[in-house]
RNA sequence: GCGGAAGUGGCUCAGUUGGUAGAGCAUCACCUUGCCAAGGUGAGGGUCGCGGGUUCGAGUCCCGUCUUCCGCUCCA
């Protein structure tokens, strides 16, 4: 069932509601509850069979987008555990360990460090009625209202090596950004770019967040697409935010996200991250409104002047032409795999009225679809054709995931199909033995036509070339 | 973290004033049909999120806990 989004200003139309896609996912195997038969565990998911899929290939997208199409950008992938004090540098140890005090009585919490004069209070101070009236507490309390400061660190930690101590730490990396800056001398010898050139990373980053929720929208273990673009000082990186702009936005179109569903957004200076000089999102109107897809950052020098600091490496880039030596600014594309995988799911999720029954399809655009061919027999008594069906299954197997199925009547193999995405199906039915034809049906448009049986994987690969942005 | 709502077979749900669980869809098998979720027969699958309590007896009342959603707070 689709769902109205309450928004009177909305333009786009009705997109799926939460239920429809928790339930569609789980049903069909795309997104399952981390450790659901002991309970689940918080703002963890699973990718199933089809999940899997649909991930990998909104992965594969970007990385070619933003790797494989283009001549200034390459990869890399830096380890989760990364050495300590990187994350003293980032600034990630301070500014994301929060100490916050909550008022028992109204239940508002302060951030500590947000609150003037509190540096160095104590827990007595804070129970003291001048001193909290002072700091503009205005609910009611008494003595033992405000709770003792606590500290709310996102990122989450562990400990190398057997003994735990306070002075083995270890985190979880909150950002693959920080792999990409500290191998920027690697990085950049190794593959002899010249700036202005990026690094690219996907993997897996952690937040202790205080608030995940919204299925896997905030997770506390995700996945991360991101891009660090390294540029001259000030200018170069105003070129590169306008330019990485409205060039990331348009990936997410040309894989079929709909336009008017998509915004921009700046952030505000006070809502900026303690690295960021400028921030904008790309938004998508989720079924629970306007969120995050991904962040275009300009961070300036913040993190290459701050690692070349604390390290005491030499980081800047000399550039040849003009005999200059700078510390390069940074223009990262910060994107959620999990929020984009979720995002195509929800905007290709549709249902269509066919026969007084309701159609449910999944327009996944063919390089983001799990499969891309099913291969049905029309009648699975038949040996001929189930062998020939198989015979052609083995052959597009080797350049495309595809999938047999005949534990349906014809009509409900598509359907099946339709609700998982798959963009053809080819069914093999009693003329095939004879002609060797088949027939290649269309998902969109249910259309039919007939193909010789050498011909379909070259009319598939064809078809998906032409479709490929 | 606070407040609210919810948690029954894969999905969506029903379960009367407490007496040891049902439906539709889905799945599987067989028969039939043979190009867009047809029909028939049959089968598998839940002890009701988890733990404890009250009771002769709890899915159904109480407590705790976990999870999900909504709001607040917060947040790349």
């Amino acid at each position: 069932m689709t769902d109205p989004v309450a928004d009177p200003n909305a333009v786009a139309p009705a997109v799926a509601s939460l239920e429809t896609i928790v339930s569609l996912s789980k049903r069909r195997g795309f997104v399952f509850p981390s450790s659901e038969i002991y309970g689940g565990i918080n703002a963890v998911w699973d990718y199933g069979p089809l999940g899997v899929e649909l991930k990998n290939n909104v992965k594969r997208a970007w990385w070619r987008a933003m790797v494989q199409d283009r001549n200034d950008i390459v990869g890399l992938d830096a380890g989760i555990l990364m050495h300590p004090q990187v994350w003293v540098t980032s600034g990630h140890v301070g500014s994301f360990s929060d100490p916050l005090v909550e008022c028992s009585e109204c239940h508002r919490r302060f951030r500590l460090d947000e609150l003037p004069g509190t540096e160095q209070l104590t827990q007595t101070d804070l129970r003291d009625e001048m001193i909290t009236a002072r700091l503009g507490l205005t609910c009611p309390f008494d003595q033992t209202a405000l709770s003792a400061p606590r500290r709310f660190n996102l990122m989450f930690t562990s400990h190398m090596g057997p003994v735990e101590d306070d002075g083995n730490v270890v985190y979880f990396r909150p950002e693959t950004a920080q792999g990409s800056y500290v191998n920027f001398k690697n990085v950049q010898q190794s593959s002899r770019k010249k700036i202005p050139f990026g690094i690219a990373q996907v993997g897996k980053s952690f937040r202790n967040e205080i608030s995940p929720g919204n299925f896997v929208f905030r997770m506390r273990e995700f996945e991360q697409m991101e891009m660090q673009y390294f540029v001259r000082p000030e200018e170069g990186a105003a070129e590169a935010f306008e330019y990485w702009l409205p060039r990331r936005k348009a990936w997410y179109e040309a894989y079929g996200v709909m336009p008017s569903r998509l915004r921009f957004r700046e952030h505000a200076p006070d809502e900026l991250a303690h690295y960021a000089k400028k921030a904008i999102d790309v938004e998508y109107r989720f079924p629970f409104g306007w969120k995050e897809l991904e962040g275009i950052h300009n961070r300036g020098d913040f993190d290459l002047g701050n690692h070349a600091r604390a390290s005491g490496e030499n980081l800047e880039y000399f550039d040849q032409a003009s005999g200059e030596h700078y510390i390069p600014w940074i223009v990262e594309t910060a994107a959620g795999a999990d929020r984009a995988a979720f995002t195509f799911l929800i905007d290709a999720y549709r249902e269509e009225e066919v026969r007084g029954e309701t159609r449910v399809v999944l327009g996944l655009h063919p390089d983001l679809a799990p499969y891309k061919v099913a291969v049905l027999p029309l009648l699975k008594k038949r040996p001929e054709i189930v062998d020939l069906c198989h015979k052609l299954l083995g052959d597009l197997k080797r350049d495309l995931m595809a999938v047999y199925d005949d534990t349906a009547a014809i009509g409900k193999l598509y359907r099946r199909q339709d609700e998982i995405g798959t963009p053809w199906c080819v069914t093999v039915d009693v003329d095939s033995i004879e002609d060797g034809a088949v027939t290649v049906r269309d998902r969109d448009t249910m259309a039919q036509e007939r193909v010789p049986l050498e011909g379909v994987k070259r009319l598939i690969l064809d078809r998906m070339a032409a479709a490929r942005p």
